[in-house]
Formats: structure tokens, sequence, C-alpha cells
RNA sequence: GGACAGGUGGGAGAGCGGUUAAAUCCAACAGACUGUAAAUCUGUCGUCCAUCGGGCUACGGUGGUUCGAAUCCACCCCUGUCCA
């Protein structure tokens, strides 16, 4: 194992802060592995980009020879956890649930290593957790506590509704902290309160607390709320190699900056030096890099030069099978993906984004002569080659 | 438990008997332009049939009043405020 110093300076990178800096440092001097925990709610099944970094801080705790303890928090998502929020979060089925984790770790392990993690789920102890513990555990916290917390304040003044449940996520998550003995919790800057927590009530059952470490969020690609899910603002970490490169590229040169600064994989300084348009390449292949592989991320760097700036046409084009000599453009459009409804197919030709075998066709009505071969385009992104079926 | 306010399209938010598929803003999509799927400008933005144009569905739910309802009435569900 490397120094206390070392590590240190290592994990500090990146922080936004760290409670208490010494007490860090002292866990890191007993030179034994620590148990570092992190908590994802698997009310969504997408990792995204912003969840890589935390997932890049604790994969640094993990090859410094930490375990990892990262719990599912099955049970809490039937809570909803109230970070950051203006609503209630929609309460999730046990089936859904169950769903989302397993999609969560075929994705984590993309990112982390099995050596050195652990998967718990915390309804292995809250499920059947009895009403005089959860009654103890509630008179760790007070309501006027609970309501400092910005998110409570503003929803509360608003107006909008706030759960009694919602009061309990912090509380249970902390608890989850006393359960794994957890040295160290990390998490976004949204989740300091409910981090803090772990340390309260650790303390009240005589545990050491735990040390507290909050990155920065990542903001979405409108550049305005935080990455998630839900604002559909994000990049997923399974999406197509293509549509990660293109998202970035799409994103504003403000942003971007922005990115360059929080993500460690991302070359900062040629970030800075280069012009925007250079720069945003050269991030989007940071990023599809870390996410996917080099191949990729230089198969979607070409594609994206040769299909969207270049206008070209794609390598891989998909075939569209179809038993008809000929077709009215808009059914055709509609019924090869190209457009969800047949009134968006029309929009879409009327606006001269649909092409066939590049002769760009603005009446829905005609009747086209669907011969094998041909390239249908519809839109920037959409393509697709006419098959006859025999 | 009582009094009051409110529930509108992906989101925010107008409308309060017909001229409203529903202002406006944001998002989304397309076109132009460009150094980019940035910015900017223009257009589109329920759906089905129809190359004019015409249906159907839609304003928390169910029923009702009316020639006609998102708009009025009744009941129900949900949310907030104040009082207890």
């Amino acid at each position: 194992m490397l120094s206390a110093d070392k590590q240190f300076e290592i994990l500090k990178s990146g922080c936004t802060e760290i409670i208490e800096e010494k007490e860090l440092k002292d866990k890191l001097a007993l030179d034994r592995p620590l148990n570092i925990k992190f908590g994802a709610d698997p009310s969504a099944p997408d990792i995204h980009l912003g969840h890589i970094v935390v997932l890049d801080k604790l994969r640094q705790f993990g090859e410094l020879g930490h375990k990892i303890k990262f719990i599912i928090g099955d049970f809490t998502a039937r809570i909803g956890d109230p970070s950051g929020r203006s609503k209630t979060r929609p309460v999730l089925s046990k089936e859904q649930i169950d769903e989302n984790s397993k999609t969560y770790q075929t994705q984590i392990f993309r990112i982390l290593d099995k050596k050195y993690t652990e998967v718990v789920y915390n309804s292995q102890w809250l499920e059947n957790m009895g009403l005089e513990e959860i009654l103890k555990l509630a008179a760790a916290n007070t309501v006027s506590r609970m309501l400092e917390r910005d998110d409570f304040k503003k929803r509360f003044k608003e107006n909008t509704p706030i759960r009694t449940s919602e009061f309990l996520y912090p509380l249970l998550q902390g608890y989850d902290s006393l359960r794994l003995k957890a040295d160290v919790e990390i998490g976004g800057n949204d989740q300091l309160f409910n981090l803090l927590m772990g340390r309260t009530i650790q303390s009240r059952y005589g545990q050491a607390p735990q040390a507290v470490m909050t990155l920065p969020l990542l903001n979405g690609l409108d550049g305005v709320m935080k990455m998630s899910k839900s604002y559909g603002n994000y990049i997923g970490l399974d999406e197509k190699t293509e549509d990660i490169y293109g998202k970035v590229m799409s994103v504003s040169d403000e942003l971007m900056y922005e990115w360059a600064e929080i993500l460690s994989f991302v070359d900062k300084d040629a970030v800075k030096s280069l012009n925007p348009r250079e720069a945003k390449a050269v991030m989007a292949h940071n990023i599809s890099e870390y996410i996917c592989s080099k191949a990729d991320a230089d198969r979607a760097r070409d594609h994206f030069e040769n299909v969207i700036v270049g206008k070209g046409v794609p390598e891989n084009v998909k075939d569209f099978f179809t038993a008809e000599a000929e077709m009215f453009l808009g059914d055709l459009v509609f019924a090869s993906g190209g457009a969800p409804s047949k009134t968006r197919a029309k929009q879409l030709i009327e606006q001269g984004a649909v092409s066939l075998s590049g002769e760009v066709i603005k009446d829905f009505r005609k009747k086209v002569k669907i011969e094998d071969g041909a390239l249908l385009k519809a839109g920037k992104r959409f393509f697709v080659r006419l098959r006859k079926e025999k």
C-alpha cells in the first residue's frame, strides 16, 4: 500500500469537500483496507456520465487497495431519495427495482473491478427492521434539522408536497453506514446531507463516524440542470458510441469547459488551448474512449465527420424490407421507422428533410418506386436502405 | 374535522361557455447558416384520412346543464394554505 499521504493526495483531487480531512488521513494511516461506501439508487436503470465522476473516484480507492461496498438501495428506492428534488420521486415497484439493479451492475463493472467491489442490497437489513429500531433511528434527528436541508426548505416554502416518508430516507441511508461499518462514504455534492447523517447515526450508536467525500455534479446536456435520467439530459453508458460522441459534440461551448474541469480523463490542456470546435472533438473522443474503447471512439469520430459534418452516408445502413412495388413517400418514411407517426413523416417531408437516393422530395403523397438498394434519408441521422422482399 | 385555493399538452404556465388542437416560454424536431448535432435565424411541434380540405381523441375522474364546455353544476380522487 502507498503511504497515507500519497493516497490522500491522489484521492483528494477532484473533490468538492472532505469531512474531515484529518479524519480521512488518520483512517488511511491505519494501514488496512478501508470500507468505502457508495449507495446507488436503482430508480433509473441507466448509469450515465454524471455517475462516472463518482465511479472514477471509487475506482481510485479500489486500486489503492480499499474495499468498495457498493450498496444498491433497493429498499430505499421504494421511498425515493429527496435529494435535489423539487418533487416527490415516483415510488417504484419491487419488480422494477430488481430489473433496474441488474442492469445497473453490468454497467458499473465496466468501470469498477470485481476484485475489490462488493455489491450489497440494503433490503437485506432494512426489510425486516422493527418499529422499535425505526423509532430509535428517527429520534436521531429533529424536524428542524431536516428542514434545514435546502431541497426540503425550498419545497416547504413553495408548498410542494413533502412526504413524511421522505424524512426517513437520510436516516436509513445513515443506518446503512452503520451496518456496513463504513470508513468513508462518497457521493455527489447534493448528497452531503445524507452522507453527514451517516456520521450522526454512527456516532449515536457508538461507531467511529465515516469520513465524507463529495464530488462535483455534472450538469446535463442542457447545461442548466444536473445530469439525470429523469430530465432526459444525459449521456448513458449503454448508448452507442456514435451517439455518445454526437451528444458531446452538441453540448454548448460553455458546458464543454465545465465538463473538462470535472472529468479527470479529459485532456484539459488540449481543450483549453484549441479552438472550440477542435476542443470539443478531443473531449468527445476522450469521453467515448473512457466509456467504450479507443477503437469505438475512432469509429464514432469518423462517423461524425463523415455523416454529420460531411453530410455523407454512414457505413452500416440498416435494411428495410417491403413487398410493395411502390408506396406513398409519407407511408414509406413512417413504415421504415423514419418517423413515429404519419403526421410526423409528412412534416419531415415538407420541411425538406427527406431524400431518396440523394434526391430531396417534398411531396409526401408522391408514389415512389421501391428500388432495391435505394437509400432513404429522413432528418440528419436516419438512414435506411430499401430492400425488396422476395 | 372545518374554511379556502388549485389540478391544462414532454415541462413551466395562460385561457374561465363558441372565433381554442388550446396564448406564451422551455425542451424536442427540421431547414438555412456555420468552426460543430455550439450560437443565430426560420419553420414544425396530438393523431388519422385526404395533395384544397375533413374526421377523431385531448384540459384530474365520472355524470349532468346547454345548440355548443377546458370553461357552468354535482359527486369523487389528488395537492396546498389557514384553523382545530
